[in-house]
DNA sequence: TATGAATGAGTGTTCATTCAT
DNA sequence: AATGAATGAACACTCATTCAT
């Protein structure tokens, strides 16, 4: 029996059904990413959208149903970003890098992509389906991309010989475990990294280390 | 609900002279890195370690207190090794590097380590003090101990200007991702990475990138 | 959680000139005969009604005087038919012994009072103004009737010694079984009763046990 | 976490393994007789029971599975008490009607078996598995039997012709309706009927109806 | 020590009811 | 009059923790 009446100035609530979905996705993404799936309770982050606990599912069947779509919504708009970035560039692999490992880096820092990692990888055994969604839809594509265009370079003989994943992964590496570093070590008083200084340095360190002799010059 | 210390007048556990406590530890560290912390049920830890509910009572006083006996108990073995073995070492950075970086590939490759991991950074809101533990005996230790033989490398200039922390993070990142990777990607489908053939290959890329020229001949 | 009884000052639901009501009590028993008071929907009921969840309220200020509208909706165009058959009835008590239960089967065939029946029965401990009305208006003055008609055919020696009210139970009873029978039992698989034959073969066998020497012949 | 004390004299609770299941589908069976399935509360179950409501769920997996126990329990006991009852005897069919009938309405008038019905009749839509248990051991049983005690009859020229199974519902029919009788009607104020009386009146009633001229002599 | 039956606070989920539109 | 988004109390079920044995 719902109480009678709470006695309020204002309305209890307003109708905004478009606007829903997506408060309450974000505000899902805080509770877990702070907690962890299973410890994060939906009446916390029922308060921190303003809705109540029932409101919670007029949009979403389940608990698991919200943290998917928290997952899959990040995963969205930064599908294509890189794609399209690699695919409409013309010009040597140096150059494409440097653009490649500083524009990740800004993003990186500035998006709240640690925090879904976080999720991924801590939730990957007990929801499979999501490190799947992670990995088939952002992590592989990106390596791939990364690989293929090292690929290419060798061909062209910009880059040395050697497996193109491997150098992709070492390309890329240190920001994404700088974003961990960040989320995991930071609040515990760990130093920070400058992932723009970080990604400076090693872009120039990993071409260096890449890079053909003539390539170089 | 973690309690982020407690302050107990008591050791977390007690040894005793036979082998339950590190018995009950090792089921925890596999229900723990299967489930996570809150999904990780007693029962299961129990059973797995052949026990009743309450034997766990008798050593652990809570959930907790066996989560923080599990992450401190992987902790210890590995703290000192690295520093014994850049302590004992005479030689060139190169020679230093190939050693270090391959045998932490084979380190990683062979014990549980990704899934301390993988625990430590999917709960360190929970439990930022095991986030500081972790940091403080092994990460930032092993940083650090790399990072100052890089310094002192560069000192006797072996290696390029730049700052030290972010040459180590380049030096180690690829081998830590591909443990979090073979933890997450891997039971998912995807292509698992060889990483005695990953450290091989970007040891020798780092060191052309990080090693001076004279340092390289 | 039935409230037995509140005293409300006006109608339990107003008739209006449009068929809103009826429909909604109409599609009201059908939920409610297949799940029960309890796990019926509303949500349920305002779909199959064709109206949206808060039309019910309108016209039913709670599920509780839905529920009593339904049951007492049901029992009005029953009470005052076998009156009116009876009182009229000119002749011996066979013939309208014959008439009562064979008119009864064809009428418990055909209606949904098995189903009212069901539901008055199973909730007869929530809703027991429910029972009382079903008593009152419709199961009592029934079995008063009938039992009325055999003590009348009692004194004028067409009948044996004995109770009437038993002798009316002994002659309705496998009717009203074989009514929760099929709504009991057949939907799980048990074999029909014929109503109509069973009828015929049951008020010959009560005839012959009931009727004198004199009344047979 | 539990409540680190409660200020009792008494230990909490006492270890009965063995008798709790029985305790608890006894007080099910009251509050489920009494509230229909769907509103009774497993904290009244529990407190009736004088256990926690944790303590239901180590014998029983859920409400469901302890509703079929209560009414699977009920069932057990009465299966075969008919069948032996008529497979030993030995004389004509008038003196084992009136045996079965005046032990029914005994057995009727002492056991629970009314609020048993009432259950499975209002829950035959949500639990159609238990309507078919109770129809298979023990309706359509009782039912064969006594049809079959009636055609051997009739073969022997007591019984005059008929559907035997229909006679058999004639039979038991008032006894039973007696009993929903008394579950549903008089706790409302309706007039009870005395089970043993109607049951010595009805099956000479019946058996004047069904015996051929010359078994009545 | 060791057991595991018992506890009960906590939480995901449902749904009758309300009310802004 | 009618809608259906929103509410929140209620309840089934879980599981860390306790304690009689």
């Amino acid at each position: 029996m719902p109480s009678p009446g709470l006695p309020s100035g204002q309305p209890r609530w307003r109708r905004r059904k478009d606007a829903r979905p997506s408060e309450i996705i974000a505000a899902a993404f805080e509770v877990f990413a702070e907690r962890g799936f299973a410890a994060a309770r939906l009446d916390d982050i029922a308060a921190r959208a303003g809705v109540s606990k029932g409101a919670l599912y007029l949009y979403f069947a389940t608990k698991e149903d919200l943290f998917r779509a928290v997952v899959t919504e990040a995963v969205a708009p930064n599908i294509d970003l890189m794609a399209a970035m690699i695919g409409a560039y013309e010009g040597d692999f140096a150059s494409l890098a440097r653009l490649i490992v500083t524009s990740r880096a800004d993003m990186l820092a500035a998006s709240p992509i640690g925090g879904m990692a976080k999720m991924v990888i801590g939730e990957s055994r007990n929801f499979p389906e999501l490190a799947k969604v992670w990995h088939d839809a952002l992590v592989a594509k990106a390596l791939d991309l990364v690989a293929g265009v090292i690929a290419r370079a060798q061909e062209r003989g910009e880059i040395r010989p050697g497996d193109p994943r491997a150098y992709a992964l070492g390309l890329i590496a240190p920001l994404l475990l700088g974003v961990i570093w960040r989320e995991t070590f930071e609040p515990v008083g760990a130093p920070p990294f400058d992932l723009g200084a970080l990604a400076i340095q090693h872009v120039e360190t990993a071409l260096t280390g890449m890079l053909t002799e003539e390539a170089r010059r």
